[in-house]
DNA sequence: TTATAGTTAGTTAACGGTAACTAACTTGAG
DNA sequence: CTCAAGTTAGTTACCGTTAACTAACTATAA
């Protein structure tokens, strides 16, 4: 289990992955480059991770958290609660710009199972809460109800990711929030029943 | 500039590099298993190209041509163009299975500006090819007016994306085609005008 | 109040392993 | 005989990690 509560430091060192992987890959996260930019040498680091693992894995459970970001629990919320996600995942990019590049990035991370299967479990809790939001916003009439769940969250989530990697890859050259909302008002436009 | 004809040992080489970073990543795209996986030794790969950048620019090149395609030269053929390039797209990835763990991940070659550069490159020329696609396809009466290119493209290539990235990390469970045929009916129903 | 013991966060030096790459030699086919 | 394609044996640079040690702070018991 990877720790939830972290120091001062701990979080500087997470912050400091994560800026690192953003910049150049996980080939970049290094754990000479961390020290170096920390400002302290290599061997401190394990002063507060065990491994460099740990340091990964953490970096990885505070994707969610990074932007102080609850995720809306078992919201039944219908269609407002997959705006409130929708709109969520772009204010959490824009509050943490890195996180463009790396949060939508699983292959980033393949080559240790342990960190795919973190993303892989993520992106399935997204999937989950997100289905039961949609199921009602079908019920409700405001989703075209001749989708099934499994497409309309391909459609809808598929343009979520890509204009926050077109976000990152621009390096922030547009605002994220207004692009956003934008797409969310086609999005209405193009599922509406 | 890369060599575009290659020889039965180069293709070997990208072919198989292809795979080992289909299969773990860029980390796990080394000479050594480049060489262990071709049955030959190490310096041997180098009589064949210069340097590992050049097989890696030479492997990005090819993700085009990987499945024998021709990208549609300045297609003018309006939505049926748009149907046909978004298919191909899935033809591609199917009979190359690697390359959807690959094909649509820029972060990937993050570390090495050229490699992004190329990449990125390669995503534009499919964004203008597909613009000249829509815009008439706009003007037919094929797809919604009321919805900018930028978004549409938007809209079209990220659940197109995300298909392809859950077909490879699912390991290919599903037939590509299929879901991919069933994707582009949903789209053509959700865009008309 | 102050000596003792323990903790925290850092240091320098070094370990074994692996990365990309090279020089020099060998082999086999045309 | 030549030369393309392989080999062996090395190089330098960097990887994650550990050992041994220290300065500075904190808590406790006499």
């Amino acid at each position: 289990m990877v720790k939830v509560n972290l120091t001062k430091r701990q979080k500087e060192i997470i912050d400091t992955a994560l800026n690192l992987t953003a910049k150049g890959g996980i080939q970049n996260l290094t754990i000479r480059n961390l020290a170096e930019n920390l400002g302290i040498t290599e061997p401190a680091i394990y002063r507060h991770f065990k491994n460099k693992s740990e340091i990964v894995k953490t970096m990885i459970k505070n994707f969610e958290v990074a932007g102080n970001q609850k995720i809306a629990s078992v919201s039944n919320e219908g269609i407002t609660g997959v705006e409130k996600f929708v709109k969520s995942r772009f204010s959490l990019v824009a509050a943490n710009p890195p996180l463009a590049k790396v949060l939508f990035s699983e292959e980033l991370f393949m080559d240790e199972p342990e960190y795919s299967e973190l993303l892989i479990s993520m992106m399935h809790k997204h999937k989950n809460s997100l289905k039961v939001m949609l199921l009602k916003a079908q019920e409700d009439g405001d989703i075209r109800n001749d989708i099934e769940f499994d497409m309309l969250f391909r459609l809808i989530m598929g343009p979520v990711r890509l204009l926050i990697k077109q976000w990152g890859l621009s390096n922030a050259a547009f605002n994220l929030i207004e692009k956003g909302d934008l797409l969310w008002e086609s999005l209405k436009k193009t599922l509406k029943s």
